[in-house]
DNA sequence: TGTACATCAGTGAACGCGCGTTCACTGATGTAC
DNA sequence: TGTACATCAGTGAACGCGCGTTCACTGATGTAC
């Protein structure tokens, strides 16, 4: 069970170094040409490789490939979205909720095709497999987290919205059943609303549905998810 | 100016027939394959074509067809938004804007590749041209339009948001220039929020974020759309 | 510390496939007199 | 109404390209005695 650290070999060394090479390369080619182009034999070429059947001692194909890329990417955006909630850990949960959501928007901008690899189009005639499920919570669950913690310390108002009918509780009923806590269907609702708006938002962004309407994207980001999150509750009304 | 019908030649006839069949071979090829697969041999083996060069008298290349698939499609979610909204004639914007809502669902869940070609990752190594741009406004300026219907008539009350700040305004500008009315920057806001929200909804769902999460699609899309319509001021709050 | 063997990394050729686009061509359809 | 010519639709071959994956192979690195 306690396994000794045991030191790499130089081989193992490289492997891991190279693996790592092997997916930058991969993001490149994927930034390129999209998630359809992206190619063993182009991802051979970027890195120098003679011959593109040398990454098959790396990965099994194509898709073992892309899978990564997506885990990666996932993984990455879940660190970001952790690290900025970190940051402003001790602040009040809806501003937590704000940092959540610039940083899920810088990473986004700085990373088009990662975020489309994740939150775009599904790639065609690619399925993913159970491992991609996991990662792909986590900003869901962060979300909901900030909002539980506002409702727990007192500090959530839901609004004059209408509260969830029987039907829409009974469509919720797998997630709510997986939460670790007793909570509330309007909370969950509100939880997945403010995933819901700020994955729109981004992905209008970056997809380029607002390029001829919004000049400075960031000040009107930060204005619409301050106006969601008065509404969804997390953040308070402003004084009138 | 005022032409005469002057009845189409059998040739100009099959032309127009042997297009749209053209179309809807492609789009059964974006069906299986998506944007990147898309490919005019596929297309001309699909309606029967010996060679695929044939395509050529009818597309100049596959960019043409592709960009022809996408103003098509934003031209028909338009007519779908369009005839719900004509359909709930009469009634109150907020109960258009819900049906506009659900003909907007309901025509992407019908049809999941031509809805990610418009709002899903943008196709990589294509350039949309200019005549794309017109059709894919149709839906934000309807929403819009009801927004400023019910203002005028009195019917929207914008919540305990806050108001938008000077540089949010900014950003807006070269989009309340444009527009045919006098608006308020909030009224604005609340109406590209709605549109955000609404495609943000429908991709988590025509994508696949929503499979392991919500049961009834349907009924969880009109609890949430009835929420945010409550909340972005279209809607009635309920009797407390 | 030194040797013998097993493991692994990368090569290069090959298979079989599909693609967009061009071009000269044959027939059929339309038009002008 | 009939003929002569122009226009157009579809063919089939060809060019040049890129792809994933397989396989037998050469050397280098690691390991066990």
């Amino acid at each position: 069970m306690s396994a000794t650290p045991k030191p790499l070999t130089a081989r193992e060394r490289a492997r891991i170094e190279f693996t790592r090479d092997i997916k930058e390369a991969a993001r490149r080619q994927l930034a390129e040409h999209g998630p359809d182009g992206l190619s063993l034999r182009g991802v051979a070429r970027d890195i120098g490789l003679v011959s593109a059947s040398a990454l098959y001692r790396y990965f099994p194909g194509r898709d073992a490939l892309l899978t990564a890329l997506i885990t990666d990417s996932y993984d990455s955006l879940g660190d970001a979205a952790d690290a900025a909630v970190a940051a402003a850990a001790g602040r009040d949960p809806g501003e937590r909720w704000l940092a959540l959501c610039h940083a899920v928007r810088d990473w986004a901008v700085a990373r088009p095709h990662e975020y489309a690899l994740i939150y775009g189009s599904p790639v065609p005639g690619y399925a993913a497999p159970a491992d991609t499920t996991g990662p792909g919570t986590r900003l869901p669950f962060l979300i909901g987290g900030l909002f539980a913690e506002a409702a727990a310390a007192g500090g959530w108002r839901p609004g004059p919205a209408p509260a969830a009918p029987e039907d829409a509780r009974q469509a919720l009923q797998p997630l709510l059943a997986r939460l670790p806590w007793e909570a509330p269907a309007d909370l969950v609702v509100a939880g997945l609303s403010a995933w819901t708006y700020l994955c729109g938002a981004v992905s209008f962004e970056v997809f380029g549905h607002r390029s001829a309407i919004v000049t400075e994207p960031r000040a009107y980001f930060d204005h619409e998810i301050r106006r969601i999150g008065t509404l969804l509750g997390i953040l308070p009304a402003p004084a009138a």
